[in-house]
DNA sequence: CCAAAAGTGTTATGGATACACCCATGA
DNA sequence: TCATGGGTGTATCCATAACACTTTTGG
């Protein structure tokens, strides 16, 4: 029966979580000073290991959340890291996750003073390969991006057109045209226009919009298939 | 030092093959027939354990190697599973690689009896989760394949237009205009015409092609990028 | 009244699609 | 000679990209 199983060896897993943050100031990652050997003061992603009776994506959520009190979070499976001497105290087994968060969502503050947001140019040299994890999530968050409004999960339920824009020209690294990004988006029609205007980025104010999940979800199971950056070249 | 490690739980590791095969009937998938406890007999993905020493891309070699004698097949990684009862034995998590080849690379026989071919349309209940496993693949392969000439890992070096065009209507299973699959290929000069045909076909008979690494690398490293099948709709 | 950001249309270009006929050959 | 699959070119269309001025309002 499990004889077969018991011939084999067991070995520790880890969940690492790259979070993205955005704001006015653009895109930047969360990271969190260690506070255990190996590595102790070290920066690291947010980290911690499977438990047994958890599975994969509740291990993300459940570390997350105990290391900076951030809930609900929809979090996306990267990829898994196993090279035999990626960690230098034991063989650990890592399964990266990652999302894009608005960055007040987290708030740096006493009681978290281990965990930061850092500005994505300019990020320090993290553990293990954590560095390497992080490069690989750009590339997912911009292809990604690329073919679905994130944004969903993004800011508190309302936004402006040029809070979202700046959100697309941080996560490639290049200015869009306003107009075009505009039309684009807009002919969509995913998003709904609020009354209100939000205040805070000029003195005209700038009109909010929600999505409309339901329109979205409609459009997604018809097969549409959104593009919002042409991501011809990279 | 390590006692913070120890603390913790240490878990099984599999790694699962999903190796789409291409030949003039279609795609097929590579199952095998498990020879142990649980669900001895039923349809597998080829899989084993991941050992001590080895790193996940190393175990996935090894174990395909085992399981069909292939060899030096590209593998990539595609998800990691670990629902607490997705095995019924035993809690294992599994990483889930796949590949695409030639069918003609892996040939059924009687000392590889338990492992052959089946039809993608028509796939016979996997064990676990390992159906799920395919769709999720499937739908990887579709993607990368719409952004660049997979094809490289197929066939002995040397195809016609209308064996790659075949292979991409299968994954994308809808027909392809034969003039606008060659304008399009052809246009990206990655591919070189060689003096002989292929008789097999045809009575008249279609020039071999193969490709021509050091471009398609030096496109690449331009960044380039390919796009064969336009997926406005999926 | 001025600075600063929000908002708005049109044109040109290029890639994608649609489409039909001749060619070569083995049987 | 004919049936079968291989090979070729062009016209239309639509999405993308480029581009500049007016509006609003707080200071």
């Amino acid at each position: 029966m499990e004889n077969y199983y018991k011939a084999h060896t067991k070995f520790y897993l880890a969940v690492d979580c790259i979070i993205f943050g955005f704001d006015e100031d653009g895109l930047k990652l969360l990271v969190v000073k260690r506070d255990f050997e190996p590595g102790k003061g070290q920066w690291s992603l947010v980290g911690g290991f499977l438990s047994q009776g958890e599975n994969l994506d509740e291990a993300a959520q459940r570390i997350l959340h105990k290391l900076t009190g951030l809930e609900n979070i929809y979090l996306e499976q990267l990829a898994t890291y196993g090279e035999p001497a990626r960690d230098s105290a034991a063989r650990v087994v890592s399964i990266a996750y990652y999302a894009l968060i608005s960055t007040t969502k987290f708030k740096e503050n006493k009681s978290n003073r281990n965990a930061c947001w850092y500005p994505l140019n300019g990020l320090p040299n993290l553990i293990f390969d954590h560095n390497q994890m992080v490069a690989k999530a750009i590339l997912r968050l911009r292809r990604k991006a690329a073919s679905r409004p994130i944004g969903f999960e993004l800011l508190p339920a309302q936004f402006t057109l040029p809070q979202m824009q700046a959100l697309y020209e941080s996560i490639y690294q290049q200015q869009i045209d306003k107009r075009n990004f505009r039309k684009k988006i807009l002919s969509m029609n995913i998003l709904e226009k609020l009354p209100e205007k939000d205040m805070t980025g000029s003195k005209r104010g700038a009109y909010k919009y929600k999505f409309n999940p339901s329109k979205y979800n409609e459009l997604l199971n018809n097969g549409y298939h959104f593009e919002i950056i042409n991501n011809g070249k990279q």
